[in-house]
DNA sequence: CGTTGATCCTGGGCGC
DNA sequence: TGCGCCCAGGATCAAC
């Protein structure tokens, strides 16, 4: 379940892997995923280099050299793998290992830096390219680049950047990054400056809408996600079923910290795993031995002992302690 | 407008 | 062993 620390620190290890790379071939097995025009992405991406990546709440932003952008959401279960070209083929080498048949993780993944508990052996850790990648973007130099996801929900698109409108065919359907942005009317970014205490407050002004839900609500705060949103109400000691707008002065202030002070952990930690995230490496994050509600309904708290339970709030389940959540 | 709920999708886990 | 059922959840869209 990606949210914002997994995206950024997907962002950053795309930077250290692909920035500069020059795009060879396009693979798209499932267009859904990537279902723009097959002469758009071929005139956006073929040949171009790899400039820079953005994020932009939990969306990867993959500026090109050519002025077009192209826009990643791993939704879910979305994983963006690179393979760095470990197998430098000599001149005989028209055999079958020309397929980039490679296992991701080297590690038995119960043996991966952070990880706790989890399912050893699922399809998406197997080698890739397996049945769960979808798109594949191959680079001159041999590094592959693989697009995954399980559940089918995340996707790529292009996006046009700055003004490339002498890029031919069909550039009107494509729009542009800040249309598309403006389209989601996403919030702030919770670690950006934009994301101040007075922005907040008024926020949850006259909001009748449990706190738990509003922390999720995209064009409010743009990033969070359940995991870190349940951190962050138990951080600052509030149950996620209080009205948004009943929350006192000195609750919204420990809130607001709350709130960047998990995010930050999460990055610093590499992102949380559960089953499908992994980083571009392959390896999972360090943050799940760090969750303090998050995926321990029936264990202790570690703040007083009780028992974490887990109750449906929306169509979400929430995390929290009875006794020291208030 | 604010808010709620259904929907997309697939694999894992559970009860019987 | 296998079947049916429920669950995970980010974002979108329809409906109240």
């Amino acid at each position: 379940m990606p949210e914002l620390p997994e995206v950024e620190t997907v962002r950053r290890g795309l930077e250290q892997t692909i920035v500069g790379k020059t795009v060879k071939t396009v693979d798209i097995r499932v267009r859904k995923l990537f279902p723009d025009n097959r002469a758009v992405i071929d005139d956006a991406l073929i040949g171009q280099k790899i400039q820079s990546i953005d994020r932009r709440a939990k969306l990867l932003l993959i500026q090109l050299s050519n002025q077009w952008t192209l826009a990643v959401h791993l939704k879910m279960t979305g994983q963006l793998i690179v393979i760095a070209n470990s197998n430098q083929q000599t001149a005989n080498s028209n055999s079958q290992s020309g397929q980039n048949v490679l296992a991701y993780c080297r590690l038995p993944i119960a043996d991966c830096p952070g990880f706790v508990g989890g399912h050893p052996q699922k399809a998406y850790e197997q080698s890739l390219p397996h049945q769960h990648t979808h798109v594949i973007i191959t680079f001159t130099d041999g590094t592959a680049l693989y697009f995954n996801d399980l559940r089918k929900f995340g996707w790529m698109r292009l996006l046009r950047s700055g003004q490339n409108s002498k890029f031919g065919i069909q550039n009107s359907e494509s729009k542009t990054v800040e249309q598309f942005l403006d389209g989601l009317a996403l919030g702030p970014e919770p670690l950006g400056p934009e994301f101040t205490i007075k922005y907040f407050r008024d926020g949850l002004k006259n909001r009748r809408m449990l706190i738990k839900t509003l922390l999720l609500d995209q064009s409010f705060i743009a990033g969070i996600g359940n995991i870190y949103a349940d951190e962050a109400l138990f951080a600052a000691a509030i149950k996620p079923t209080r009205r948004a707008d009943s929350l006192k002065k000195s609750e919204s202030t420990k809130l607001y910290q709350a709130i960047k002070v998990v995010l930050e952990l999460g990055i610093t930690q590499g992102g949380t795993s559960f089953n499908s995230y992994r980083n571009v490496q392959g390896t999972p994050g360090a943050m799940r031995a760090h969750l303090k509600v998050y995926g321990r309904e029936g264990q202790p708290c570690l703040r007083c002992g009780d028992n974490i339970m887990r109750k449906r709030i929306g169509q979400r389940s929430a995390h929290f302690c009875p006794t020291c959540q208030r």
